[in-house]
DNA sequence: GTCTGTTATGTAACCCGTTACACATTTGCA
DNA sequence: TGCAAATGTGTAACGGGTTACATAACAGAC
């Protein structure tokens, strides 16, 4: 590989006007500036990009975690964050962490001692405290980290509300919810918002509210024992889109009939809803759009080292799908 | 951040020494050791990756390139190398490269800058000739690059073949192929096998192979289309589980039911077959322990400086599932 | 007692860009 | 004409590790 040095030599030049060309810095004469151009490219020179960084301190990186690249919500917005990123120059590093927070402790050192600009992480397990000496910006996607942390994520808790009060528009008079997990605030508060439309109602039973995990089987598992203990459920709310493939499943298993026994909904708008028979209506995520939105915000972080905090809720949106297209509603249409 | 100088000077030794304390290189008395391993602590020293990859030329990184995250196979595949990558002190980059040669060639160039130490190419555009200037060792994944290029695929033309002899065996007396991109070559292999296994029925009709790509929607419309235009059809091979989720959903559109109907099989084994209705059965790769081997091959080669071309072939297995269990068979087993 | 090998540590060059600073020349304006 | 500002280029230090080489003390062998 060339360096610098041969450039210099070949074009009779001192690295530093080299550099100048290379970085369109200081001032070169045109004359000059051909000559190096020519001898760059007759060397096929490179910059060792590894030089620059230990010199800047920065190494045009930016690393994004994700509990599970294997739950397709995740490729999706990984795709937005890289093409975002790339876009600005950096090159993107992806994470899996299964939301172990060792994983991550190990990534967070591993990436610092590569001089990574930023991260962007959706994680929760991690607090403020795991991340209070790191020395580059963090934005927290999908999930919020800390209060004072960017973050971008959406309208989780209305959002949910708005798929059970569309349940109720479909005719559902019976409504469950097979909720994520726990430790996860997205999942709280979407289990929230399915309970601000139901807890008033007179057929409501807390029974209805199942908790599992971000997957397709927890939930099928869920879905086939909530149905068989109460065949009365005519809705469900899925904590995810995921999660109500595992509904949907589990509906087929049991010989109930989707939508006309049994309206299903998911969360989060991944494609995998369309690919499942029947299409899975959704309330979705504008899942680019949120990843475009925490690359950008971390990109202008690492830009100017201002570490004004940034939070952005996205809304999501209702799209309907054969789980819940009755033949009545669909006449109505 | 604190440097080696710094603990050199806080434990009263050369930075030689820390060097050699940290790497556990040459001679350092053990009360030096202690030292030194103190002054780390007390500062909380990480070492400068970094700089450490200027001198070294190396920068432990690791990258995979993939045409498209959000096709669930490749985070599978994704998943495996991460896995293994990781397990051996490597830095993990995804690249996603929608084929796209320029965008590939960009990457490289970004990535040969930053010292990446290998690369593993799901690719099946690039040539040897794209990649001859590469200085770091580089494996194929999922498809031969070239032959004097260490590769790791699967027995796509023999797992065909046995995928049709399945559908046969089920009863299918009309069997169709939907198949991936012309220009992926285990599409063509896959294709090449169902061809040795229907080319002399008298059924045969060579209307019965259509082309799409390795995605959803195209295999939907190219079921459609088929299975309105030969109704007689009643098996499916499809180029892969992606495909084959296609194909049910456009089974399902047209009132056809699998498996009675419509038998249909799909190719990789990815999790999202079990999660369609029916269930998808498929001719599964082993494709955690695809990606596993391309990395240590490749962690071997970069170890070694060995250019010696290592090429594994790895059987897929059948996995039946509801798509092409028919009643009869059922009781059969 | 001398020689060789092992142990222990430090000095300084090196990896390859970047840039502060120095110096020289030219331009522009009063 | 005189001086400040703009233009053009080079020298060398710097970033933070690693390691070849030098040096020295000491153990064991003959």
């Amino acid at each position: 590989m060339a360096t610098i040095r041969d450039v210099a030599e070949l074009a009779k030049v001192s690295t530093a006007t080299v550099s100048r060309v290379i970085n369109s810095n200081g001032y070169v004469n045109d004359e000059t500036k051909k000559r190096v151009k020519e001898a760059i490219e007759q060397l096929n020179y490179l910059p060792n990009d590894v030089a620059r960084s230990l010199f800047k301190g920065r190494s045009q990186m930016i690393a994004l975690f994700v509990p599970d690249i294997t739950n397709p919500f995740f490729p999706e917005l990984a795709r937005a964050v890289e093409d975002v990123t790339n876009q600005y120059g950096y090159t993107f590093v992806l994470c899996n962490t299964d939301n172990d927070n060792d994983k991550q402790m190990d990534y967070l050192s591993a990436l610092q001692q590569k001089s990574v600009d930023g991260f962007i992480m959706v994680s929760s397990s991690m607090t403020g405290e795991h991340l209070q000496h790191i020395q580059v910006p963090i934005v927290a996607l999908d999930r919020i980290i800390s209060p004072d942390m960017s973050s971008v994520t959406v309208n989780n808790r209305s959002g949910s509300r708005q798929a059970v009060q569309y349940l109720k528009s479909v005719g559902c008079t019976r409504i469950a919810h097979i909720a994520g997990p726990e430790h996860v605030d997205n999942a709280v508060y979407r289990m929230r918002g399915y309970l601000d439309e139901v807890k008033d109602e007179d057929w409501f039973n807390s029974s209805y509210v199942v908790s599992g995990a971000y997957n397709f089987d927890a939930a099928r598992k869920a879905a086939m024992n909530l149905l068989t203990r109460h065949p009365e459920i005519d809705g469900i709310f899925a904590g995810n889109d995921l999660m109500g493939a595992g509904v949907l499943n589990a509906a087929a298993s049991l010989g109930k009939k989707v939508p006309d026994d049994l309206a299903v909904i998911g969360f989060d708008g991944i494609t995998m809803g369309e690919t499942v028979t029947p299409a899975l209506t959704t309330m979705a995520q504008p899942i680019y759009e949120i990843g475009k939105s925490a690359a950008e915000i971390l990109i202008n972080q690492i830009g100017t080292s201002d570490s004004g905090v940034v939070t952005e809720e996205f809304n999501v949106q209702l799209i309907e799908r054969q789980s819940t297209l009755r033949k009545a509603e669909t006449y109505e249409q």
